[in-house]
DNA sequence: CGTAGACGGGTTAGCCCGTCTACGGTGCCCTAAT
């Protein structure tokens, strides 16, 4: 390990491992598969920036987004390293020139979207390589996309398994910051791991704040809200259609707040200045779809609000995770109303009982427990029964209107998921 | 669940109204035709 050791002093310039990187490095470099949950902001990276560095060959990281491919090879290149991203924002021409270098074996690190990886001629060029000895390692960084888009959205991240079986002998990783014991179970059978070895990190994000506070009337519930946060304070406001994005923000401009939104309807350009105002603190509100977030790495987001329950338990993880990355205190509140539950069921819910996703969310917005306890118990933690930071523990926490946080659960009682088809 | 758009019936002018059905939200990829 002192190899390892020596290239984060010297490369990237931190003095010691945290958590169990070094032991996942360790298991990882010497050629064993992995998977590894750290929460965001863990030091993911560096569990395969590493040991590809340390391995013979160029090590494969198969990423979601352009964006995060671009970030993470800039970073690398900055530091001197051979990495390189091969995507669609090329020109035809940079990306041969891309091709060529992959070929002659001089790129150390190469990213790609899985729908390229699983392409023949990408495929054929790793063969090359794997005959030849020099493929470190496959790194499929965001790896719960094999659940929440495997199945019906980008059905290549379903796909994935092929590694195993056209690469034997490759070491393969998949790393994420949100899966459940069901999920990883998923992802590992889909890619044919199931002996990798496990390491998993606590979920637990002690400085968030959850709070639920039941949908009555939203847009003064989120005023008095942001009211009290100040209008310098940045935040996420996650809503469920687009068209309530345009719609609330534009509500929120007309009422003075520093707002803009986001959603994959925008055009390109929009949603990249917008992305930048928000990151720069020139408009610290952002009002948006799912789509925003994914690599969006700003410190000192204080609170994020969901208008409605969002439609899985790993998106509302993964979205109020978003606030408090600094680590001081942040909030996260969620607005609602039981009958939200009944609208977002894709065909991935129907192979993970729909049932069990509706329980678990409802399970959280209406429990008398504590809420970090709920969350975490999804995620197969045990914690103790009282954080003394959450709107069910703190005896002092009122909601919007001053009253007591706890009030009866409308018409939950009525309905069940098993009435719709 | 809520909503928007399509459709058909009842009429007799261009149109209102009820009912039914599909959809909501994410991003890679430019793989064929001029």
């Amino acid at each position: 390990m002192n190899t390892a050791l020596t290239v984060l002093h010297q490369l990237f310039g931190y003095p010691e491992f945290r958590g169990f990187q070094a032991a996942v490095i360790e298991h990882v470099s010497r050629g064993g598969d992995a998977l590894v949950l750290m929460p965001t902001g863990g030091g993911k990276s560096l569990c395969f920036q590493i040991p590809i560095l340390l391995r013979r060959g160029m090590g494969v990281v198969v990423s979601p987004l352009i964006a995060l491919m671009q970030d993470q090879v800039a970073a690398l290149r900055h530091r001197g390293v051979a990495a390189a991203f091969l995507n669609a924002s090329l020109t035809i021409g940079e990306r041969q020139r891309v091709v060529r270098e992959l070929q002659a074996g001089r790129l150390k690190l190469v990213y790609v979207a899985p729908e390229r990886l699983v392409s023949p001629d990408f495929l054929a060029l790793l063969e090359c390589q794997h005959q030849q000895g020099n493929l470190a390692l496959f790194a499929i960084d965001e790896a719960h996309c094999i659940v929440e888009w495997g199945h019906d959205f980008r059905p290549e991240y379903r796909q994935l398994g092929i590694l195993g079986q056209r690469f034997p002998g490759v070491p393969r990783m998949a790393l994420t910051a949100s899966a459940d014991p069901d999920a990883r179970i998923d992802i590992l059978s889909s890619l044919g791991m199931l002996n990798a070895r496990q390491f998993v990190g606590s979920f637990d994000r002690p400085n968030l704040r959850y709070a639920v506070n039941n949908k009555k009337r939203p847009l003064g519930q989120l005023m008095h809200f942001l009211h009290r946060h100040g209008p310098s304070t940045s935040g996420i406001i996650y809503c469920p259609s687009r068209r309530l994005v345009d719609v609330l923000a534009q509500r929120l401009t007309d009422e003075g707040w520093p707002c803009l939104p986001y959603h994959a309807g925008m055009d390109a350009a929009t949603r990249l200045r917008h992305q930048q105002y928000f990151l720069e603190s020139v408009r610290p509100i952002m009002v948006a779809t799912l789509a925003f977030g994914m690599g969006v790495d700003k410190p000192d987001i204080r609170y994020v609000v969901h208008w409605a329950v969002p439609r899985t338990m790993e998106g509302y993880y993964q979205e109020t995770g978003r606030a408090g990355r600094d680590g001081k205190i942040a909030e996260a509140l969620l607005l609602y109303d039981f009958r939200d539950l009944c609208f977002p069921v894709d065909r991935q819910t129907q192979e993970k009982d729909l049932r069990e996703r509706w329980r678990a969310l409802r399970g959280y917005a209406e429990t008398e427990r504590c809420r970090r306890q709920v969350l975490l118990a999804y995620f197969g933690e045990t914690a103790p029964d009282f954080c003394g930071a959450c709107d069910c523990c703190d005896k002092h926490y009122r909601s919007w209107t001053g009253e007591a946080r706890r009030q009866s659960p409308c018409r939950s009682w009525i309905m069940s998921p098993s009435r719709r088809r």
